[in-house]
DNA sequence: CTGAAAGCGCTTACAG
DNA sequence: CTGAAAGCGCTTACAG
C-alpha cells in the first residue's frame, strides 16, 4: 500500500495542501468547518506526516545520536537511559551507537551520523584521537563530549573531576591504614583514566606510600579484566592488602579473583570501585565506591546540547562542566588493623 | 555554514548532479578522469551525502526502531547491543525508545517511528495492550516481537519457551528437596510471565505439592519489587524455604531481603533468578538460574525483520521462533537437608 | 480565510 | 559516456 501523503488528504477534504498544512502545524488560522473537514480526512485515511519529508524541508530531523563505548555496561546503561529521557522529553529521538573504542567503527558512526543529518551528538570516551571530533566540530555540528576532557574548542564537555575522585578512593583506603594500595586501570591513556591514577598517586605520596610500578596493573573496564589484573596483582610481594579498580565492573572481577584465590573481602583485601552502578550496593560484600552523578551528568549534556542546537548561529562559548563524585563506603573495605587473625 | 550539496561538488568537478550521483553509488560506468575530478571536488568541498534526501527518495530510511521497556536492566542492556550490532553488520541504525512499559509512552513511540519511517520496529514486551501491534501490521511496516508471544498474523515473534522454562527451574528447586516454594512474578499478565508462573506450577503439581495464591506474589522486574515481594513472603507461615524470581534483578532484591532478615542464601532459603544477565555469575552466591539466548534471540529478531524488509512485497508467513532457555546452576541454591542446623 | 508554486537534496527513467 | 528534468512529501513566502 502507498503512503497516505498531505495531498491525499487535501484532495479527500477539498483543500489545498497548503491548508492541511497550517492545521496539523495550526500555523495560522483556518475556518473551523474547513479544519474539521481535514482533521476527519486524515483520520479517515489514517495519515501520518513524513519527518522525513519535514526534515529535507526544515533541516531539522530531531535526533540525537549517542556515541558511547558499550550500553552493555552497566555504567552507559544507566546514562543511556537518563539521556534518552531527557531527549524524548524535548521531542528528540536517540541513534544509540556502540563503538567498542574502536575508532575505525566510530568514524563510521559518525559518518553515519552526520549523513543522517542528527541534530546534534553526544559522545562518550571518544577513544585518544581527537580527528572525529574536529571533523564534527568543523562540519558545525553541535557537539557535546561527556566522561572525558578535550580542548574546549571542539566542544562542550562535561565531565568529574577525576582527579579528585581518585584522591577520595585512595585516601579512604589509606585512612583506613592500608599501605600497599594497588590499582587497576583503564586500557588507554585516556584523560579520565589517566587523572583518576594520578589522583590516587597524589594520595599516597602525601601519605609518603611508595608505589612500584608494578601495583598500577591495566584492566579493560570489563570484568574479566578485572580479573586477569587482580590475577596479576597477587602475584607481588609484599601483595597489596587494598585495591582501588578504576570502575566497578572491574572491582568486581578483582572480587571473584580474590575469591578464587581463597581470599576474603574485605578482611583480607580491601576493594574500592568506582561508577556506583545499581547493583554495587548488592553485591556481597556491597561495593565501596566512587558514585558518578549520572543523572547530572546525563542532563546537563542533553540540555548543553539541544541549548546548542537551538542558538545554533550566535555561536556562543562552549563550556566545561565539572562535577563532583562522592565516595560511597559500603563493605568491600575495612580496617587495616583487622587483618591480623 | 550552509550545507555542501550534490550541486556545489557538480559545479566544482564541471560535471551534471546525475554524474556525482552516479560516482557516489557506483551506479554506471563514468570516465575516469571524470570521477577524479568529481572526487577530488567531493573531497575538497568536505562533501557530505544527506541521508534524509535520499530517505526521501528512495523511501528507505537505513534506521529500525527498537522499542523495549527499559536498557538499564541489564538484560535489555544486552539485548539492545546485540541487535545494534547485527543491525550495524548490515548497514542500519538503530533508535532507542525506553518504553517503561506504558502504555502512553509506547504508542508516542510508535508514532514517532512511523512518522521517521524507521524501516522496521522490533518490539520487546509490548504491554497488555495489542493496539499498537494492531496498528503497526496495519501500516504495513515490518515488525518482530521479542520476548513475548502474540497472535501471528500481526508480527514474527522470537520468544523463549517460558512454559517449559519455568518448569525446569521449580523443578530444580523440588529436586533438592524443596517443597515451600515461593514465586515473585512481574507486574502484569504479559504472556512471559504467566508462561513462567504455569510451568512452575506444572512442576509443583507434578509434584503433589501446593502452592496456596500468597506463595506467588507481584513484583516489578526491578531489585525494589523483588525486595518489598520477599519481604511479604517472609511473613507466610510455613515461611518458604525456595523462591523463585522471574528475573534476576528480583533474584537480587530478594537476596537483599533475605540478608536484611537475617538468613542465609543459600542455607536458609534457595534462590532461583532468570535471564542469566552477566553480573548474576558475580554476585555472591553467585546466582542459579534461568539462561536466556540473548544473542540468539537479538540474532533472529534483527534478521528477520531485515529480511522482512527486503521481501516486503512478497508479504510472506510471519513466523514464530523458540527458543529453549537452559538452567544454569550456581551457588543460591541447594539440597534442603541440609537445612537443618 | 485560502491556494499555487518554489524548493529542500537526492535518484533515476529517458534521451542523446 | 553524460545530462536535463521529474518527483519523493513536506513548508512557507507570496498573492489574493
Amino acid at each position: 500500500m502507498p503512503r497516505v501523503t498531505m495531498k491525499d488528504v487535501a484532495f479527500a477534504a477539498g483543500v489545498s495542501i497548503t491548508t492541511v498544512s497550517h492545521v496539523i502545524n495550526k500555523t495560522r488560522r483556518v475556518r473551523q468547518a474547513t479544519r474539521e473537514r481535514v482533521e476527519e480526512a486524515m483520520h479517515a485515511l489514517g495519515y501520518q506526516p513524513s519527518s522525513v519529508a519535514r526534515s529535507l524541508r526544515m533541516g531539522v530531523t530531531k535526533t540525537i545520536g549517542l556515541i558511547l563505548p558499550d550500553v552493555s555496561n552497566p555504567f552507559f546503561a544507566e546514562i543511556s537511559r537518563q539521556i534518552e529521557d531527557f531527549g524524548y522529553q524535548q521531542g528528540y529521538s536517540v541513534i544509540l551507537c556502540n563503538s567498542d573504542n574502536n575508532l575505525q567503527k566510530q568514524h563510521e558512526y559518525v559518518n553515519t551520523l552526520l549523513a543522517k543529518q542528527v541534530d546534534g551528538i553526544i559522545f562518550i570516551s571518544a577513544g585518544e584521537s581527537l580527528e572525529d571530533l574536529s571533523r564534527l566540530s568543523a562540519s558545525g555540528i553541535p557537539v557535546v563530549v561527556a566522561d572525558r576532557d578535550v580542548p574546549l574548542h571542539l566542544a562542550d564537555v562535561v565531565m568529574l573531576d577525576n582527579e579528585k575522585a581518585g584522591y577520595k578512593a585512595a585516601q579512604h583506603l589509606i585512612s583506613l591504614g592500608h599501605r600497599h594500595i594497588a590499582c587497576i586501570t583503564g586500557p588507554s591513556h585516556l584523560s579520565p583514566s589517566m587523572l583518576r591514577v594520578a589522583g590516587y598517586q597524589r594520595a599516597l605520596q602525601q601519605a609518603g606510600i611508595k608505589y612500584p610500578p608494578e601495583t598500577i596493573v591495566r584492566g579493560d573496564f570489563r570484568i574479566s579484566g578485572g580479573e586477569q589484573a587482580m590475577r596479576k596483582l597477587l602475584n607481588l610481594m609484599p601483595a597489596p592488602t587494598a585495591v582501588f579498580a578504576l570502575n566497578d565492573m572491574m572491582a568486581l572481577g578483582a572480587i571473584s579473583a580474590l575469591r578464587s584465590a581463597g581470599l576474603r573481602v574485605p578482611q583480607d583485601v580491601s576493594v574500592v570501585g568506582f561508577d556506583d552502578i545499581m547493583i554495587a550496593a548488592l553485591v556481597d560484600p556491597p561495593l565501596t565506591t566512587i558514585s558518578q552523578p549520572i543523572k547530572e551528568i546525563a542532563e546537563w549534556a542533553t540540555n548543553m546540547l539541544i541549548e546548542k542546537m537551538h542558538v545554533r548561529d550566535a555561536d556562543c562559548e562552549n563550556r566545561r562542566i565539572v562535577l563532583d563524585a562522592e565516595l560511597i563506603v559500603r563493605q568491600s573495605t575495612q580496617q587495616m588493623d583487622t587483618h591480623h587473625e
